[in-house]
DNA sequence: AATAAAGGTCAAGTTTATTGACCTAATATT
DNA sequence: AATATTAGGTCAATAAACTTGACCTTTATT
């Protein structure tokens, strides 16, 4: 590899860090006014994702032990953001669902970050979307 | 914007999200093996792409507090892998630079992190890897 | 009946940050 | 020349967001 690609290659790792940094920054703004934090907001986002999934999933998507999401899931239940019940395939599993007001939550903090994201991809193309995306997977899938 | 629009803001948003983590987990390992974390990696990666920046533009770029790189950057000092000197045009700042050894981890750190990202954007082309640039910059610009 | 799995909780410790206060040295302002 | 400001460094207290380890209940599996 020559200097003048790994140049390239640093660049953008630098567009990466910096816009992965714009793209989170929003929200936290919201969040505190709710007297809540990033993990609440992840908790909120995957659950969102898939409505009903069991704290294991979410474990193993948040990449977290059960007991870093104690504290924060407890929380959310007692504000009334999400409920848990007990899985009819499997009573011992809990699912995790948003409450309304979770779901409004869960919409306005996700808004905010879709209010970012429209414009620019609109602006590109659908097609140009699609390279983007591509290039994502790969980098996900490069682990 | 109707549903389906919105879901796929969201599969951005979440391709954003585990991209980014896949992007940064590697060097983690590397860093454990020196005795150093997370923002070592920052100063260091901060410092290699502007040599001599200040203490202050460092905060700035990093959005921290002067007491939050205190411990760390005294650390890489010790070390030997970062040193700093009184700058010429003004002697109350400190201009920051990589050891040779400093160079050296922060080579090896971004060397990872090219490695993962040279044959995926290799594969794309460089008309795709101006794209996907291109986007990066415009979220990082709507702030 | 015994074992395993899903989840919950308590405790102690770590990392990475924060705010606030205070200090030195160098430069700018009056 | 005296004073104020700026750049940087450091100590202390606190917080968030984790970690590992131990232990418990409930439900399923063998």
């Amino acid at each position: 590899m020559d200097k003048k690609r790994e140049e390239q290659l640093n660049d953008i790792h630098v567009l990466f860090y910096f816009a992965y940094r714009a793209f989170i920054k929003e929200p936290d703004r919201i969040l505190e006014k709710h007297g809540i934090q990033r993990v609440h907001h992840r908790i909120l986002f995957f659950i969102a994702r898939k409505p009903g999934l069991s704290v294991n999933e979410l474990l193993t998507s948040l990449e977290v032990t059960k007991q870093a999401i104690n504290v924060p899931m407890r929380q959310l239940i007692e504000m009334g953001f999400i409920i848990s019940k007990p899985a009819e395939y499997d009573r011992r599993v809990r699912e995790l669902y948003l409450t309304e007001k979770g779901q409004n939550l869960e919409r306005q903090l996700s808004g905010v970050q879709r209010g970012k994201l429209n414009p620019i991809f609109e602006e590109v193309g659908s097609k140009n979307e699609e390279i983007w995306k591509v290039i994502m997977k790969k980098i996900i899938d490069s682990e």
